[in-house]
DNA sequence: GATGAATGAGCTTTCATTCAT
DNA sequence: GATGAATGAAAGCTCATTCAT
């Protein structure tokens, strides 16, 4: 199909969807490579091949452009994770894939992954700063929801199921970053294998 | 008193010590109310009671005065955790002294602690990020040491210890970075028991 | 009814000068509110419920449209002016009635007058700046017209007819000016007053 | 006297003061030339021979050195005209001396003045519109105890001195702004005749 | 005729770094 | 050793203007 074919057939609003699109896909890319502060609103204007003023057409500020980012990307994330989740196997296997789908979306969106998994340092507006952590807040509202359902089935011990939702958030943005760090020594089913290990048993033999 | 008298007292490398860990000190508070790019060098040299240029006198750039803060706040909770460690305890206890150490020095130091369990973002001098990254390594290697330790005398399972060590490092990280953002439901020694549960037999019943 | 039908009451110029008026009343609002430096096109585009490329259709820049702003709000208030003056009224009575007019009008167009009986600052094409002054120049000139004539009917004293309309001009619009900022105090009967009585006599006692 | 020499004799504030002074009386210039928002710092900095930053340095932002500018420029003028007024005459030479003096000092400073006689359009931060407006508000009240005195004396009619005051400021302004507009036809020395006609009897023939 | 998304030159402001004293 | 006034290279953001539809 040649470009002009395709591009014809859409008209307003989703021409508009594709410019939009286009600067938050070229801003997810350049926000996770450099981090909010250091990410250039040049830079975001050349990869998403717009001018600079169109940014700010579509997005009134930097942080406004950041929080829309991350919440898009967000949405995307899980939406795939529940979709992945939406199956009738039993607890066991379903805590497994949980912890599976996870690592893959991780390491598949990482720049995004990463902002949402740690908390955002200072230097972002209070009010995008909140609609991050809102963001970041019903994600570990979704896996507490996945624990909260393990234990009325009986398999999750007794346990405080905020605070093991944002651990596990924890420790999976841990390894996986690790991942990407050192990719030479990656191994991501080996690391599945060992995060799904420590967090259905721990760490010490029974 | 004449001003020569008066620094008369103290001679060469103690005074520049003195005025160095003053620096040092402004820094670590700063650096990690603000984050690294938000923190400004004329509000740590106020926060420190020198001038400006005496923060150049004394480290060369702002990415060195963050690698000297970091390596040695770093230095210092790692020294702290090993001191704690000295005992002869069975390994059991020693592994639960390890995580509460951790913990409590993480919610004593959270500004650094924040910054070395997890990874920089970009914008710093690759050389300091290295040089960050190199701290952080020996933190990780230090905690992987206790583990194998553990492995030989039969307590901690088969399994990757330098994965494990990550893992360890990132749960804590994420534990107390929540517990620190939101204070009001804060407790931290049902963090601690928490994520003892959690390191120590994972969350599924057996 | 179809689109083609409803305009079809309207023709070609009547369509256009009512498009045209919108805009040019929304043009005297804006410029008045925050002066030509501080008002944006898209500002007026909205006040005159059209798109802004509207604009640019019938005002080819933004100098352009102030200048016809200017221009038209200027020959209103000189239309009025004039037409308050068709009296055969003694020369004393008649300077009064231009005195008050001129105040009346002022203060119902207080936007555009102070722009025309005020200098403007740089930053305007020179061409429509020129143009600012012309019209500003006819207005001198129909005030010293009227004194003119009353320095022929031997009611004006032996004075410099233009400098005595260009200080006419400045001491209303100064007054008209305090009135405008100081609303609490404002009193435009007594205002009216002692300017006639300046103009007339003067400050000081015979 | 060379450079170095004179230059080798001030230290300290008084060199801070040479520099301060230098950026005042650049941007004097400048902003009379081009008005507030048309004015570029950069401009102002090539003016001052300062960079940028130094600006910024002694000003926090363009609209307190406007203040600044306009309040210390003003202050001068005052302290001028009322310097020139510390005479014994009697009142009717002391006012035609009043006028004389304003003129002059309107002409030598023409670009303060005009920004000081004149109110100035919004776009500048309140907190400053409100310093300028004060600082013209003592400027009126100057001169309105100018009157008063006179008054007292029965030399002024019974009048509203306020508005008066007002009225003298603005036909003051406009005859000088006329003035400097039209250099070519330019009398200074007749323009203050007829101010003081103007304002010492009026237009009218008795 | 009318629209409004897109543009990019130009602006104010920040702040790490330098260097004369 | 210590200082802080001075610097200037960025960076975020604005807005008159254009042009495809």
């Amino acid at each position: 199909m040649r470009r002009a074919e395709r591009d014809g057939r859409m008209r307003g609003l989703e021409k508009i969807s594709n410019k939009r699109k286009k600067i938050l896909d070229a801003a997810a890319t350049i926000f996770s490579q450099k981090g909010f502060h250091q990410a250039r609103m040049d830079e975001i204007a050349v990869a998403a091949h717009v001018a600079k003023g169109t940014l700010y057409y579509n997005f009134s500020s930097k942080s406004l452009l950041f929080a829309a980012t991350v919440t898009e990307g967000m949405e995307t994330i899980v939406r795939q994770v529940r979709a992945e989740m939406v199956s009738d196997l039993p607890f066991p296997e379903h805590f497994q894939l949980l912890v599976t789908s996870i690592v893959r979306l991780y390491l598949q969106h990482s720049d995004l992954a990463h902002i949402i998994f740690n908390e955002i340092s200072s230097g972002i507006d209070d009010a995008v700063l909140m609609e991050i952590e809102r963001v970041r807040g019903r994600f570990i509202e979704f896996i507490a929801e996945m624990l909260a359902w393990g234990q009325q089935k009986g398999y999750i011990k007794n346990i405080d199921l905020k605070l093991s939702a944002v651990a596990l958030a924890g420790i999976i943005d841990s390894v996986c970053s690790h991942l990407l760090q050192y990719p030479e020594g990656a191994n991501e089913e080996k690391a599945v294998e060992t995060l799904h290990d420590i967090l259905s048993s721990g760490l010490l033999k029974r």
